[in-house]
DNA sequence: CCCGTATATTACCCATGGGTAACAAATAGT
DNA sequence: ACTATTTGTTACCCATGGGTAATATACGGG
């Protein structure tokens, strides 16, 4: 029980015996990084602020300069995800090609974010642990995020990169695959997160594109509508930047939006 | 608070006063019944044994005649769903047909257990909250249902009918597709719980299926392993049978089932 | 060096709700 | 009818864990 698993000392700016002054958002991230990990493997009613706390070697009260409850320290986990996803939604649609071009890429960009912690929040978290304000914040947010997904099939139909169907059928078929990658996705298994996601932007795509995209039988004459899809992107970028990815975000997260402050007495 | 929401008579066997001789099982149903909507409705953790006895016009206590507590009442309603999960794969590996055949029949049926509260139960409620042993079990049902899709797939592969492709993977999104309508699904809205699963049976096989499905563009030749896909079925059955699908089968799995008894004292 | 502020700690409160004990009423069998 | 069993009820226990009050310690500026 009391095995301890004292967080690697790059972890948590609370080193139990050092220079403890950080900058406070800095903490307030630690505090969050290890709330959503905590929350996902042992559930938000399963995970105790005590346990939050003890690994980042504090105590219970300690957290509360930082956040008014246990809720609100799950909506800012789940706040920072839908940041994340509202980045991949801004750049997709800012991007130029068909409606069909677009929707890859906001899978591919999705489908990855559901690899990740804050990512899987999105999914995996329960709306009605949230507060009444809080919770109504979520529910726009998915109906944004649903959006996206049936406004890029239904500009695919019309350009013709898509064949005729009921956007909003094909978005929830989409999204919900996508969504349960959070469900079942480890990292450390056979495939990488990056890897799932180009392989499921394929998948997800092939049965309503107008046209074949694999490497197998037929050699897909690629159609107009199809020119700009995939510039040479990053080709086969460094890989694994992720920490770095991560504190990035987070940082940024942190720093602009209008997400509470905690301790506003 | 107090708004009584006193259930439609016809849900409870306990009339506040009235002949309250049923047999045991009936009553065992009966709160599985009002937990399992309890459960969806509210979050294991946020629905109490309380509200659930309140709506079963018992108290708390009498719950304990029938089960060893919440958990175990958790499992039942898991264990249910389970059944007809297992009930679904049983008549369609009995079936003949192409493997494409078989994964849309599939698909068709666990779709629309999806729609219906034992069919959600199985995903929307948290492993954890169980015992360690039916947390096992469960785990165990699991990997089956996923070996029934991947198993389909990948005869498809073999007999011709299906693309090839990473059957893994791609049952993943199939079932994640799935998966998820036990999210949004919510009766009383456009579409029926069976003409969801119909379109989502096309959508999710059209992907991967050789053949093309649509009364789109192309008129599909039927392929020869195609030929015993769809008997006539039961054509336009008069629909919304399904009050008494559900006592049907809650009545046979409470009948047999090696689940526990409750007060084994 | 002293004080104000930020931050953390110790010690506590207490609502909630799962679970139990003791007892009462209905039921079935003989 | 009398009794054993089942199936309820009322009244209670109590572990858990979110949240708070009072207080101590570090730090930065004048």
């Amino acid at each position: 029980m009391d095995d301890g698993h004292i967080p690697s000392s790059s972890q948590s700016p609370w080193l139990p015996f050092e220079s403890r002054r950080r900058a406070r958002d800095e903490k307030r991230e630690a505090v969050l990084r290890t709330a959503v990990a905590l929350f996902l493997e042992q559930g938000y009613h399963g995970a105790t602020l005590n346990e939050v706390a003890r690994q980042l070697n504090i105590t219970k009260p300690a957290l509360y300069n930082y956040f008014r409850g246990k809720d609100e320290i799950l909506y800012e986990c789940w706040s920072i995800g839908n940041e994340l996803v509202d980045d991949c939604i801004a750049e997709t649609s800012a991007s130029t090609g068909s409606g069909l071009s677009k929707l890859r890429k906001l899978i591919v960009r999705y489908a990855e974010l559901m690899t990740e912690d804050y990512g899987k929040s999105l999914v995996r978290f329960d709306l009605r642990d949230l507060s009444e304000d809080n919770r109504k914040i979520v529910q726009t947010a998915k109906r944004h995020i649903d959006r996206a997904f049936r406004d890029y099939i239904a500009q695919g139909v019309e350009d013709g990169s898509v064949k005729p169907c009921d956007a909003k059928l094909a978005a929830f078929a989409i999204a919900g695959s996508l969504n349960w990658i959070g469900h079942w996705f480890q990292p450390g298994g056979e495939m990488t997160g990056r890897a799932v996601a180009e392989e499921f932007a394929i998948r997800l795509t092939e049965g309503i594109a107008t046209t074949a995209t694999r490497k197998t039988a037929q050699k897909a004459a690629v159609p107009a509508a199809e020119k700009a899809d995939k510039p040479p992107r990053n080709g086969n970028a460094p890989r694994e930047d992720e920490s770095e990815h991560h504190t990035r975000t987070a940082a940024r997260a942190a720093g602009q939006s209008k997400r509470a402050r905690g301790r506003l007495r």
